[in-house]
DNA sequence: TAATCAGTTAGAATGAGTCTAATCCGCAAG
DNA sequence: CTTGCGGATTAGACTCATTCTAACTGATTA
């Protein structure tokens, strides 16, 4: 079921979207409330049959946009696994991906600063990165918490 | 210029191959050398372009299968990033990968064990991984050795 | 020689994602 | 009010990497 947004989760959505120039509307947000809701890494597609639920006319295309939107303001990211489908996450702390090899899940691994520390030690002199992605493959007991 | 497979590459390919039971074949041995010539990551496209220069003949879905037979016996690995088309990379020992944002190429960051092992170990109890892809994206000071 | 079977081939099909052109909608100016 | 503007949304066409299909090839076995 796909509560509303809280006042806060309200707020965080307008400050993230107006301090890129952008604008809050009705697609925006409900695109944005379905990616609270379940925090499991949903496709495009997901997305989309979850957001029609709440707002019928929603199309595809806005979808697409609305997410792209998110990615640019930081709001949400990207997570990409082999050739699949692209994955939409709203977790903002810096973790890697854990992809269960039987169910297909994608589960959220926490990434303390020294392993990122030593991670970006490894890179010859010269080599200057923005962003590391990390990603696992295996399988995973189902003991799960919240993030799947 | 594609040159040759040496005796031990030729080896080195037939031993895999045989090992996985698969067969030797004249095109197998054209993607394979185009593969061990430049080490820069081609793509499917850039193997097959490069390998009609030898053998005009050669289909794209034998490409794509012939890579695909060669990532099954673990001649060589798949690296994508982002959803860009797949590239191959024939290099056998745990590396990161390293994209850089304005060229476009991809480096290999070489993995030591240590920083292996201090990846393996944020993984919470009951997660057992099998594979891990790490890849890196920024810039590169232009002074390349021979991974581009 | 016939049968078999893996590998190869060309081209069709798939499907995620992007592009395009038309429409909508909120808002500021007249 | 109503007109015009610009960003957002929409449906549908399009792209393009990859996969699938069905026919063909060529070596090996019966």
């Amino acid at each position: 079921m796909i509560r509303n947004l809280t006042e806060q989760d309200k707020e965080h959505l307008q400050e993230a979207l107006v301090k890129s120039g952008q604008k809050v509307t009705p697609q925006r947000e409900a695109v944005f409330t379905v990616l609270l809701a379940e925090r499991d890494h949903p496709t495009v597609d997901e997305v989309f049959n979850r957001a029609r639920e709440v707002m019928p006319g929603l199309s595809l295309a806005t979808v697409y946009n609305c997410l792209e939107t998110f990615v640019g303001c930081g709001l949400v990211r990207q997570v990409n696994h082999e050739r699949e489908s692209t994955r939409y996450c709203p977790n903002l702390a810096p973790h890697a991906h854990f992809r269960d090899k039987e169910t297909g899940q994608v589960h959220d691994i926490e990434l303390p600063p020294e392993v990122m520390k030593s991670l970006r030690s490894i890179l010859p002199p010269g080599f200057d990165s923005e962003v590391i992605e990390i990603s696992f493959l295996g399988r995973a007991q189902a003991k799960d918490t919240h993030s799947n």
